[in-house]
DNA sequence: TTGTATGCGTTATCAC
DNA sequence: GTGATAACGCATACAA
């Protein structure tokens, strides 16, 4: 009763040949038009694909129909856990519309971001989710004017046709700041990675200094620097901030969970501690809750940025009239109040 | 001088017309055999394809040959930050061969898994990493016995013929006793995830066992919880463990990264004080100094594992001879000593 | 309800 | 050196 291991892929003609019917009715039964085909066909049918253990060839399905099945993911910093829960939200998404996700990580790298754009292309995925690492490129223009539905994730590009899902950057910031008020904060540093070619983080910034123009009782000072390239300068920035005389209780900002990661380990080695001095997170992360008295933090959305990416994608995906004009969808962002803020 | 949007992709045979050559040529310029081909022509083709902002078609590629130049990944879980590590060197060893990444998440679900399997095989990956969930599937055998090189990543699987790359689990857990016992602590609790379904626990669990059995001078005990989904009983066991009366110190031993972040969750939420009580988990967190004293962890050399499992599957995937005989590669851990681990 | 013929974009096998 | 032409595995318009 043992079957010989198939010693390659069996094809569509094999089965049609197994079962003594035409590759055409094989073809339907896979396609799903089994109501057209008499039960007896489709039960030799199914026995034969049993039989020789055929699997359907998506690359040559896509070949004729333009229907890869594809879509394709980039994502800037795959070791960001932000990243990897949006990433996970996507590909629950895509598999629910009968997607598969191809992944790219770009390693924040505007080179890789290229080359992964022209490798997508060329294997037609039907729609890109792209957590932008650089500017637009010739690749992603190739894309779009290709038809290729875009959609933007946290990072927004000029220049760009396409649907940007993500944070609603100001209100964020507004929060983290009214938190920090209502905690008695008044001299707050927000420490933040190079804003350049990261739309959120831009306009996080920008949104920061808003606010302390806006508000005289405040006082406060930015700080941009590559986080992992010299944590030197990092630990610096905060000594300064943490030892200069100020009458006014200071609050740290920082403008995303990597940055939070980092600020935490630096603080921790100056012996600074959490509450007296304030720190205030965007991204929440797992284990906020267990440095110090707990780190307070913003949390995204991301279950629902992913899903909402991934359904401005299908949206443009089927075309039945004129395609409307890009959308920008923003989620806010839910605070997390810990001991980090507690005086 | 501006060019027409490229309504849809072209094609190969556009190409050719454009340049005035075959469909043969423009392939061979493609294929790495432009030394056969006038300078001329090489000129004239590689206008052609500027011109017209050619992309290869991968699947039309993979269709003919047979090489999709793609590789299969599953992961069981892509937000356990082990699995991310792994994946991200996963991915540069593949493409620094040529090789994109289908990633698939598989939650741990062995349904997933299978459908993820069969997913795979429909896009001719030509090999798979494999970080299992379940039992060797129907599917994971098709794709063996079809030739399909797999690689099973710290998970290893009965009856199936692959390579295993992974940690030494028994070293590990020697590490860890060796280190919990020159601190002094003479009482250890060990917390597993339910062993079932992924080796690596059961070898890791096996081993604890065994070095009780062995050291007079120590008693332990296990507990094996699914750590999301009752997180009281999590906390129950350990505070039976933490409030017991013992004259000898006590430890906890966590198996893995998801563990150590749930049991520091319980231990913070029940005010144990770390060092007092031992704490050591395997697998290094990038937020292990920050909890307390700092949380003793046990690193797995992540890069080192990920690059031997794409290595192992290039082996495979070049067949000059007979293939060898499954392989097993295991590394060693290296130990991480903070304040969690000193009394 | 079922089958035939053609084409998708590419590579490989020939011939010139 | 270069170019026709035949596969590759599948979907589909068309015919029966």
């Amino acid at each position: 009763m043992s079957s010989l291991p198939a010693a390659s892929h069996s094809t569509i003609l094999e089965v049609a040949r197994d079962a003594g019917v035409s590759k055409t009715s094989v073809s339907r039964y896979l396609g799903g038009e089994r109501h057209r085909l008499s039960p007896a066909m489709q039960a030799r049918i199914a026995a034969a694909i049993q039989r020789l253990g055929y699997r359907p060839n998506q690359m040559a399905r896509g070949l004729k129909g333009g229907r890869s099945k594809l879509i394709g993911m980039l994502v800037a910093d795959i070791r960001n856990p932000f990243s990897v829960t949006v990433l996970h939200s996507v590909e629950q998404a895509c598999r629910a519309r009968g997607f598969s996700l191809l992944v790219c990580n770009t390693d924040n790298d505007p080179d890789q971001e290229r080359n992964h754009l022209a490798l997508l292309a060329s294997y037609r995925v039907e729609g890109v989710v792209i957590n932008a690492a650089g500017r637009p490129s010739a690749e992603l223009k190739a894309l779009a004017e290709q038809g290729t539905p875009i959609v933007l994730l946290d990072r927004s590009l000029s220049d760009v046709d396409a649907d940007v899902v993500g944070l609603d950057n100001a209100g964020a910031i507004d929060m983290a700041m009214d938190h920090l008020l209502e905690r008695g904060y008044r001299n707050v540093l927000y420490v933040s990675e190079p804003p350049e070619g990261a739309s959120s983080r831009q306009r996080r910034l920008e949104r920061f200094r808003q606010r302390l123009a806006q508000a005289p009782e405040l006082t406060g000072e930015t700080a941009c620097l590559a986080m992992q390239r010299d944590s030197d300068a990092l630990r610096q920035a905060l000594h300064g901030f943490v030892s200069r005389e100020s009458p006014a209780p200071r609050a740290i900002l920082c403008a995303n969970g990597n940055v939070t990661l980092q600020v935490a380990h630096a603080l921790n080695a100056l012996g600074v501690s959490l509450g007296e001095t304030g720190l205030l997170g965007i991204d929440e992360l797992d284990w906020c809750a267990l440095a110090g008295p707990g780190i307070t933090t913003l949390a995204q959305p991301t279950e629902a940025i992913g899903q909402a990416a991934v359904e401005s994608l299908m949206q443009r995906l089927a075309p039945p009239g004129r395609q409307a004009p890009p959308r920008r969808t923003e989620y806010a962002a839910r605070l997390i109040a810990r001991g980090s803020t507690h005086r």
